[in-house]
DNA sequence: GTTGACGGAAATGTTAGCAATCATGTAAGC
DNA sequence: GCTTACATGATTGCTAACATTTCCGTCAAC
């Protein structure tokens, strides 16, 4: 995840923890089910056992990893129902958020990032490199999240994670549904920019509903 | 501080520093804005820094303390704007819990908790200790957010605290208040009881709805 | 009088080490 | 042969101490 992250220096310990990690459990290099023991992790990081576990503890708290008392910390198994779940409710929080960003538009303007971004998709060919379109996809929640004001709905998106979420990507993602999602973010941000909140909110929801069912149609056994 | 809470015995430490200041907060012992500094903390709850620090870390992930780094923790001052944007949150979340929870009613049955919930509001006097009715509350909300099966919604809802909520009740619930709270109340578990789901997620809405307008209407001067 | 730098105190970030708890493998008993 | 009791190892929970950063008061200089 921190493939282009500042150098590890000049962030603090557990921040710098929590990415590494939270980077593994979502490339799948840490498999749902895999415990996490804090020594081990602190060896591999180098750093004590302290910011190890600070970062497990933020880690469960965004879903991916779930602790037990005096058992340790697992990668989270999400099985088919819990995906389902997390994507209902990610529905509606960025649903609200983008219906936030369009009226804080309406009201105030629009700031610079939003046209920047929109230029940015209307730019994007769908040949690019995977790992580059799963980044930007992310950094546009984001924008959007963090685009209506207050940071309840980016903080309340930060905690509705899910593991292996590069892999599930890379599954579901061929050129085609890269297109339609570049489309829906296309879709979003013009009714954020035009200030159009009902329609931003529909736009969202579409879209978030549309990888829902993309995801739901991985064939039996992905999910535990 | 834990009036009525477990014998802190048996609990991890951690988890008493979290209900001990979670309570304080919530009941404006510590009010916005309040410095909360871990070696204090540590001597008035009898216990290291360790178990102090983690609780901050948790209460800062339920959005009731604000944490920068270098800087330490603070009670988390709640505008006027970030109550209306937590309760928008909340309608959602609280009303697709109510939607999943009915839906799981019409699958499965209904489970003897709600019946007793429903017992409870309805025997219910509104004339009674406000402190026993501001517990009823949450605990009925946290049922409510349970029975739908996952647990996403009742994590999403944690996360979405607010300090000084006690002493807001008491600002706003008179007993009249406390009469159509009840009702609501009723409305949404017997619509989850019948398996009713948009009747469920209306009903709560409404509800929450109608919660953050008597929030809204607290005087000028309530919140920073 | 105001601004700036400097120094000390206090709080946070981090590490290392000890105590308590849980899991695992082994051996004894039925 | 299977179950149970037990001992050992490992891991988590917690505390205490160290390092680093920030904040605040003081003092000098302009």
């Amino acid at each position: 995840m921190e493939s282009k992250e500042q150098p590890p220096e000049g962030r603090a310990a557990a921040e710098r923890a929590a990415s590494a990690i939270s980077a593994a459990i979502r490339d799948s290099r840490f498999g749902p089910g895999q415990r996490l023991v804090e020594p081990e992790l602190a060896r591999l990081l180098g750093l004590g056992r302290g910011p190890v576990r600070e970062a497990l503890r933020l880690l469960s708290a965004q879903g991916l990893v779930t602790i037990e008392r005096n058992k340790g910390a697992v990668v989270s198994r999400a099985s088919r129902a819990m995906v389902a779940e997390v994507f209902e409710m990610r529905e509606l929080v960025e649903g609200l958020a983008a219906r936030r960003a369009a009226r804080r538009v309406a009201e105030r303007g629009c700031p610079a990032a939003l046209l920047a971004a929109l230029r940015d998709e209307e730019a994007r060919c769908a040949e690019s490199d995977p790992l580059t379109l799963i980044d930007a996809n992310e950094r546009l929640h984001q924008l959007i999240a963090s685009a209506g004001g207050g940071d309840v709905a980016r903080r309340t998106l930060t905690h509705l994670q899910l593991p292996e979420l590069r892999t599930r990507f890379f599954q579901i993602m061929s050129p085609r549904n890269w297109r339609l999602s570049r489309e829906d973010h296309v879709a979003v941000l013009r009714a954020v920019i035009a200030g159009d909140h009902d329609r931003a909110e529909q736009a969202m929801r579409t879209h978030v509903r549309r990888t829902a069912s993309l995801l739901a149609e991985l064939p039996e056994g992905t999910f535990p």
